[in-house]
DNA sequence: CAATCAACCTGGGTGC
DNA sequence: TGCACCCAGGTTGATT
């Protein structure tokens, strides 16, 4: 579930109310949660230790600890960080729960058990996020990235967008709002996009994830924030999921196909597919 | 390099 | 009411 935005409201959550807190013990209840470690070790390395500080890297969520660890979390499809108060039941599909020392709980939750928490000492986890590539909202995503990463690329440019080695942090709802804000074709093969349909997506990435964070995430099914709120973001949403609806644009009906295997939302009239001949080809130059 | 597919999981929705 | 099936915002690895 949690895309960029999505994480990046859980970490300024967690930045607010739990950074500077001590952990007292933690219950590790699924231990799917950790995959191949020992779940000992994991419960040990978050016993006892002060949470220094909260980080987001493309869709991952790290607590840095005092201890040097830092724990990083792929919260994947749908995960959720709940920090609940001591008198509150116990939820179903509670993978871990994390006691802090003021009697404070935080619950990760995830209906579909698909999350994965892993430990990283001082520099390994540098190593091991080297993989993705700029964040979007950072100063290293400009246009001119986007358009050398684009030409010569011959795949459609829906899948490209969400390869997080070349741009990290977008997924299938934020992609889908992006295109139909730039006009371009989700199949739209990337190197024929021209040097303005280039700056148009730049806007538009930036554009919709921000918005996706001012509005504290979208909610389709899963994501909530670290008190348990649902976001805003879905009720701005213009084409993802409204297959059948008129274009808020033109009026046209909004499209539903399969893309690179995903859930394909976009306008036939508004999002060109195939780079008009006159406009300057990236793959020429 | 590009595209497809299966796995990982479960709940909810649909259709018979 | 029951049941079989299909689907989901993500990621990874295998295959063609």
């Amino acid at each position: 579930m949690p895309q960029l935005p999505e994480a990046e409201t859980i970490k300024e959550d967690l930045r607010e109310l739990v950074v500077g807190s001590k952990t007292l013990g933690t219950e590790l209840l699924d231990p799917a949660l950790v995959e191949q470690s020992p779940a000992e070790e994991f419960a040990r390395r978050l016993t006892d230790v002060r949470i220094t500080g909260a980080r987001r890297r493309a869709k991952h969520i790290i607590l840095d600890l005092d201890s040097g660890d830092s724990l990083d979390l792929q919260l994947k499809l749908a995960g959720q960080l709940l920090l609940v108060p001591p008198v509150e039941p116990p939820e179903s599909f509670v993978m871990l729960v994390l006691h802090l020392d003021d009697e404070r709980r935080i619950y990760l939750r995830d209906e579909l058990r698909l999350t994965r928490a892993r430990f990283f000492g001082p520099g390994e986890l540098e190593k091991e996020l080297a993989d993705l590539g700029p964040d979007p909202l950072e100063d290293g995503f400009t246009v001119e990235y986007l358009r050398r990463s684009l030409g010569g690329r011959r795949s459609r440019i829906k899948p490209l967008l969400m390869e997080q080695r070349l741009v990290a942090g977008i997924g299938n709802i934020y992609v889908d709002e992006i295109l139909y804000d730039a006009r371009i074709h989700p199949r739209r093969k990337a190197s024929t996009l021209s040097t303005e349909e280039c700056r148009a997506l730049h806007a538009a990435i930036r554009e919709n994830l921000e918005a996706g964070i001012e509005h504290r995430g979208t909610t389709v099914q899963f994501h909530r924030d670290l008190l348990g709120r649902p976001g805003e973001h879905q009720y701005y949403l213009r084409v993802f999921e409204r297959g059948g609806q008129p274009c808020p644009e033109c009026g046209g009906k909004v499209a539903q196909e399969q893309v690179g295997g995903r859930n394909t939302y976009y306008c036939p009239d508004c999002q060109i597919e195939n780079g008009s001949w006159e406009s300057e080809q990236l793959s020429l130059m």
